[in-house]
DNA sequence: TCAATATGAATTGTCGACAATTCGACTTAG
DNA sequence: CTAAGTCGAATTGTCGACAATTCATATTGA
């Protein structure tokens, strides 16, 4: 309802987009709620043009569905959405897994494994754990992807699935793997990679990803989750 | 320059994003060409407003590339990202090939065989050759794709990388694999969705794409076409 | 009481105009 | 003659207003 603090730079549908991304990822636009153009942007203190940029951008992104004359409404919370999303991801980090093997360099190699140290010594020191576990498993799969040197897949995934990803953290945050087993497979995967083995990279990759939505379902089969109900009132 | 017929439905945005998909693809609106909004609207019919939308739209499909205060371009011919695109195409159609593997029925498994066979009467009639082996290839590729039942894997694969590969196919005529040999490819992936080998399907499927790439890189290796000579002028 | 319809407020779709920025042509100094 | 700078036309970015559509309310008739 507050005008945001207007700040940030580029073109306004950029912004938008970035500020519209955040909110609906940090869930101050709950689930499934309507968008209101003339609301928006007056909150945001920009005409409907760019607003409407913005959210043609938000629709392609998968954070929001529009229906002509009807309008735009954030995404509702949905099983099998995110199941897709997850299979999606296998295929995609795992081949990103396989072009790395082939073509990281060796002062990446190193960054890596100083990566998975720092990972470690955190969860050793039962300190932050938080970040550990997700910035850490974040980064980590985000370093793969971009030594994969495929624009396209680097785009699709970075964009598309990941802001999907996000976007359903906040609500799944009880139904994650141990970041201690998560560690462990990661640096089996770097260990792949290291050897320039690519199958091997890729099937880890794979295998790793596919557990972590076994168990995602698994979790989400017991939540109200898979009926929508996001304990947010869709306004 | 002319006016285009004002016909069609739903909405401008949507209208536009389709015509103008169709004009890239085409070639009249040449690679590497700018896009002058005045002049697009005039043509069109149209305010900037909604055409702005559909440009929004076209840079998200990677069919151009737009630029803050500058403007929008027709992409420019790369080979280094067509070979990315068959790249992640590799890896998706090789997941939905899998997938399909679980999931088509057995009345879906029969239309494929017809869809072969028409295929192969086509070649061996030798008529209409063009037709059958482009559209016929597309169409049993489609098919597995929407047979994985996977919502997110359909929208990336149809809309975002077909987009750019049939914009690319203007320009690779003369580099595509023998329709004979496709078509014998296609059978035994279609046998493996048969038998429900999942493993069997997803790898054909990615031989399959990757013998294209393959192709095409090679050939496209002796052309002008990595140099961005698409005998057309920009502009 | 309920269903169907009519009405009007609110929202989305579209447009034309103004502001800001870019780019090319011309001028001018060295 | 070249390079830098200046100026202006054209293009992009943004805005506010109007047109078209939807949705909720209320009204009417059975």
């Amino acid at each position: 309802m507050n005008k945001v603090t207007t700040l940030k730079s580029a073109t306004l549908p950029d912004d938008l987009t970035q500020r519209l991304t955040a909110e609906i990822i940090d869930g101050v636009l709950p689930l499934g709620s309507k968008i209101s153009e003339p609301e928006l942007a007056k909150r945001y203190g920009v005409s409907r043009g760019p607003l409407r940029e913005a959210l043609v951008k938000l629709e392609t992104l998968g954070l929001i569905t529009r229906t002509a004359n009807v309008g735009a409404r954030v995404v509702e919370l949905n099983i099998a959405d995110l199941l897709d999303t997850f299979t999606l991801r296998e295929a995609m980090e795992g081949m990103a897994a396989r072009l790395a093997a082939e073509l990281i360099s060796e002062a990446e190699i190193e960054q890596l494994y100083t990566l998975l140290e720092d990972h470690q010594a955190h969860l050793d020191a039962n300190q932050d754990e938080h970040y550990a576990s997700q910035n850490g498993n974040e980064d980590f799969h985000l370093r793969i992807i971009h030594a994969s040197q495929n624009k396209k897949l680097i785009r699709v995934l970075t964009q598309d699935l990941y802001a999907t990803i996000r976007m359903y953290r906040r609500y799944t945050a009880d139904s994650r793997p141990d970041p201690r087993q998560a560690l462990r497979e990661h640096k089996a995967i770097l260990d792949a990679i290291a050897n320039r083995e690519g199958d091997l990279a890729e099937l880890l990759m794979r295998r790793h990803i596919s557990r972590a939505a076994s168990l995602l379902k698994k979790a989400m089969l017991h939540n109200s989750i898979s009926q929508g109900n996001t304990g947010q009132p869709s306004q």
